[in-house]
DNA sequence: TCTGGGGTCCTAGGACCC
DNA sequence: TCTGGGGTCCTAGGACCC
């Protein structure tokens, strides 16, 4: 039996920045950005003139001479963004959270409460407005790929619906580069084989689009053309992995530069893992070159950690590798950890890095408890007086015009 | 359009087991 | 000793998303 087009797509527009131009209402109207070193966000005044996020700062100001900075609200952001969600949850429990300015919701259970989903839709871009002070663009479909894709074409600040009887005529005229999943790299090479339609895609034959892009994806994106979207909302998802990265500008290779850095992202992503109970597997280690070009190497362990002196450790092992296996490098422009293979239980009794540990290390001696207390009495300190209060402090990676810790919280998923 | 940070998924080769 | 096949796990890299 055909399904119904109730499956809702809500992204907030230029969220960042609209929040910055509710705050202050002299913005509104202007080309601002949100950042300073880096644009981490521009409104639609600013994108006029091809601003947009991740953009150095200096590149958007000669784009847009009359570009504004702000500085950056991020509690706001927050709140604002989980306020806007929790709208669509009065509609439905059936959301499912993307990022903090975008999300999914099925509707199909709710209509005879709410009426059609273009109504629903209607409601919840109305609410946003009022109650929040936003624009929200809003989708609706069959499918959440298609979902999606709608609330693309509605922006900014409209409502496409799309039925079952015009999808294909709706997708088909579009271009490639609006579906999920394909990016600059396969819109590249897809042009190149003369596609740049998503009706061209769905007419492409199988055999080359499964050359061009390897199986699954080939697949899948042909699958997607003809609005086969197998995908369901899942409304709790968790995190499979955790992460932190920092750039370094340009730093010698040597090991007072960098053990100091790795304690420091093994201390951000190890309380994240502790605060949930959710020690992990396997460490990854990643270091970016002075010329960009970057190498990463990992190791799964038997047990899972979330000690931040074990994931340190671990990480800068494999650093040590990585500098071993490429003398030649003198400077490192990035760092990375993260870790995944996460568990679901607490770990205190079971912190050992099998394969790197020496006897010190193990659970049970006196070193391997001070650092677990260690770790427990910095994670109590951070519960009450915030993360600052008490760790490995940045100094090391203290290069300006870095991201601040606010910005980088916006971007954690649940773990 | 070379710039920041947190994530997901896919591919391909190799090790290892049955 | 060599041959074949299937499955799972690990590792490294790349593309993509917000």
């Amino acid at each position: 039996m055909e399904s119904a087009a109730t499956i809702l797509h809500a992204d907030l527009d230029a969220f960042y920045a609209s929040v910055e131009q509710l705050l202050d209402p002299s913005l509104r109207g202007q080309p601002i950005a949100v950042g300073g070193g880096v644009v981490l966000a521009a409104s639609y005044e600013a994108k006029a003139f091809g601003v947009h996020g991740g953009m150095p700062g200096r590149r958007a100001r000669e784009l847009c001479p009359g570009l504004i900075f702000v500085g950056g609200n991020f509690r706001e952001y927050q709140r604002l963004g989980d306020a806007a969600i929790a709208v669509l949850g009065d509609f439905t429990p059936l959301v499912e959270r993307i990022s903090i300015d975008e999300a999914f919701a099925d509707v199909a259970g709710c209509t005879h409460l709410f009426g059609s989903p273009e109504e629903i839709a209607r409601k919840i871009r109305n609410r946003v407005r009022t109650e929040l002070g936003l624009p929200i663009s809003v989708g609706v479909a069959r499918t959440k790929h298609l979902a999606k894709i709608a609330s693309q074409v509605a922006k900014p600040d409209g409502i496409v619906v799309v039925d079952g009887s015009a999808e294909i005529a709706f997708l088909h005229g579009l271009p490639v580069g609006l579906m999920w999943g394909v990016g600059p790299a396969t819109e590249t090479r897809l042009a190149d084989a003369g596609i740049t339609t998503i009706g061209q895609l769905a007419n492409a034959n199988r055999h080359l689009l499964e050359r061009l892009l390897g199986h699954a994806s080939g697949e899948k994106l042909a699958a997607l053309a003809w609005n086969r979207d197998p995908r369901r909302l899942q409304p709790h998802r968790r995190a499979h992995s955790a992460g932190a990265q920092s750039a370094l500008g340009m730093k010698p290779a040597r090991p007072d530069i960098y053990v100091p850095a790795l304690r420091h992202l093994a201390d951000r992503v190890a309380s994240r893992l502790r605060a949930k109970s959710r020690p992990g597997r396997t460490i990854t280690a990643r270091v970016r070159f002075a010329d960009l070009r970057s190498v990463t190497r990992s190791i799964t362990l038997d047990a899972p950690i979330s000690a931040t002196a074990m994931i340190t450790e671990v990480a800068e092992e494999l650093v040590r590798g990585v500098l071993a296996q490429y003398p030649s490098e003198r400077a490192i422009s990035l760092l990375a950890i993260s870790v995944s293979h996460l568990e679901e239980h607490s770990g205190l009794q079971l912190e050992l890095p099998l394969g790197l540990a020496d006897e010190k290390h193990r659970p049970g001696t006196r070193k391997g408890q001070a650092r677990w207390g260690a770790d427990r009495a910095m994670d109590a300190i951070r519960e009450r007086f915030g993360w600052e209060a008490v760790g490995y402090a940045s100094v090391a990676l203290g290069h300006a015009g870095s991201v601040p810790d606010a910005f980088r919280e916006l971007a954690e998923k649940e773990l």
